[in-house]
DNA sequence: TTGAAAGCGCTAACAC
DNA sequence: GTGTTAGCGCTTTCAA
């Protein structure tokens, strides 16, 4: 017993070409399904396929049609972490990550295209990632970058590759993104609390390095002072259920007469509500509370939260067809695509 | 203005050596470190690469080499599922998942090996997947299968993939995994409670088609008929939130003196607590709680949980080593490696 | 409608 | 230590 008889070579075109009796260009087109292939011999082909168990070679078909069938879905974090870190936990703890997903795949999955997924979260990482993509591994980039300063969407610009963000860019940069009218949900929460009665309204934001984050701050103070509340007290959070637990604290210990909270995010409002029943503060009696995202942290919580609602989901599935769009022209037209969000009443506010 | 000005190719292997004055050969020795270069030609090498931006064609080399320098992680869920469903969501926001992408990255990395993330959760999308397998877009796979009779284990096995599982599987196969030693650790939760002093214990388990469920639950009986418990009641539950907080409430209707419970992981250890509190009912004080895993849930949890430890992180950074070994060996041979678990004591038993 | 043949960009013998 | 060369398996003109 040789070595080659227990590592048998995969079959390639050459061999069920020769098993049909005709040339490799019959058997690629009937593979590839071309039309102007006579059925019966399609069907020979075919037969030599099943038989032969041929598997096309994607490294051989992508060296000449230059498309992978793949593209990328990269998350990208802020440099000052390490493994210990929980970052990894955190991104894919929230109950946000997993509906991006389902988006992404209800439009990559029917036109037969796959999802690579990629972590970008120290610097090293990010160019090791920029080659990753650059040597051909990927046909586009879905990007979703969770601060300010990340370098990585002017890298995907200048790297030619097609390329999607997740939310508007923080710094103007001709770059296709899908977001949420951020401005527009905060006005919801500040409306539904302002409607309640609420005197004392204090609110959590999110990193503020994150326009996410500064719309939906900004986006609350406007409405809250069109509704005549000159001024809204809050607390900077990291969007994770600690942050916002360690935030209504110290809001409670400054401004012991809130009675309306908006926090910028649903796991904030978990950790707030975590924060008012260890005080023995009764939500919504005491104290309203309204979150953003409409996540299952949302339901999870006593009481459940009324939330903020994004179409997370479609979205994210406009974020692939955009990016679908993108690699099938040529020049793709840099687009933008905003949705609108809801406000959904449940029993915290 | 042509189109093929718009489009410039991208430098290759040629260019480069034609700017260092040099050969393919000696540009792809410098490129793969090679040793047997001569310094100064390297910089020369080195230098052309810089100057024409050079990176290397992965199919070209994937098409020679045979390696693709990836590894999927395969997420694989019971038919009857759709996109409506929670599935995505529901694999993604458990907290378990990021700890083990967290495990996996930290060993492929160091050897710049990259992670594509692919789902099952439909018998489609399965065929589909290992169509994908096979067409080596990926060396290796790691999969993480949450049901008994999944089939993916023995078509990966026939596919020759090299693939480590993240569990035993459920019927005796010859396929490498990495597991934690089950009956230990409901041992451990056993012993808890009996020290506490209860006398009614009952338990939720996961999913009865899973071999960790039925593990979890077998060695808890045993655990507590050691303390001389003859009968512990179950509710099954599917490791979800939801399903642990309507377990409780099953089991309380039923054995309202129930004064200990062992969940079969944190999530469904949370949503116990609240259908317990939902009725007033004082954890620990009355009911002792604990939970599997370790997760984060234990600690946002109220009370904190009380919860057997396995260790995660390293178990999935496991399974990647032995991935990569099997890819590096012509026959790997079969292997198992079984963690042991803790107990962690917080407040809720 | 089918076949022949020319590469896609790279690595790895094998010479030198 | 370096260059030459033969493919890896596939798609795609171009002829027939």
């Amino acid at each position: 017993m040789t070595a080659d008889d227990d590592i048998p070579r995969a079959p390639t075109l050459e061999d069920v070409a020769r098993v049909a009796g005709v040339s490799r260009a019959t058997v690629s087109r009937v593979v590839n399904d071309t039309r102007n292939v006579d059925r019966r011999i399609r069907e020979v082909v075919q037969a030599a396929v099943a038989q032969t168990g041929y598997v096309p070679n994607q490294a051989a078909r992508s060296l000449v049609t230059r498309r992978t069938g793949s593209v990328a879905l990269v998350v990208s974090e802020a440099e000052h972490r390490s493994f210990d870190d929980p970052f990894l936990g955190r991104v894919f703890t929230d109950p946000f990550f997993g509906r991006v997903v389902s988006g992404i795949i209800s439009v990559l999955r029917p036109r037969a295209v796959n999802l690579v997924l990629m972590l970008a979260e120290t610097n090293d990482s990010r160019s090791q990632l920029i080659d990753y993509l650059r040597q051909g591994h990927v046909d586009g980039v879905l990007l979703i970058s969770t601060h300010a300063d990340d370098p990585l969407p002017s890298m995907l610009i200048e790297s030619g590759l097609p390329t999607v963000l997740s939310r508007r860019p923080s710094t103007p940069i001709p770059i296709s993104y899908v977001d949420v009218a951020q401005h527009v949900g905060a006005g919801l929460a500040a409306d539904r609390l302002a409607e309640r009665g609420c005197q004392q309204v204090a609110t959590i934001s999110g990193p503020m390095d994150m326009p996410a984050s500064q719309d939906r701050l900004n986006g609350f103070r406007e409405a809250m002072a069109r509704h005549g509340h000159a001024f809204v007290p809050s607390v900077e959070g990291n969007f994770t259920q600690d942050s916002g637990e360690q935030a209504m604290r110290e809001l409670l210990d400054r401004y012991p007469d809130i009675d309306g909270l908006f926090a910028a995010n649903d796991l904030m409002a978990q950790g707030a509500l975590l924060a008012l029943h260890d005080r023995g503060i009764a939500v919504p009696g005491r104290v309203a509370v309204v979150g953003f995202d409409d996540s299952s942290a949302a339901t999870a919580s006593r009481p459940p939260l009324t939330t903020v609602r994004q179409p997370i989901e479609d979205m994210a599935a406009a974020m692939a067809d955009l990016l679908l769009a993108h690699i099938d022209e040529r020049q793709p037209r840099v687009t933008s695509r905003i949705f609108e969000p809801t406000l959904v009443v449940r029993d915290s506010a």
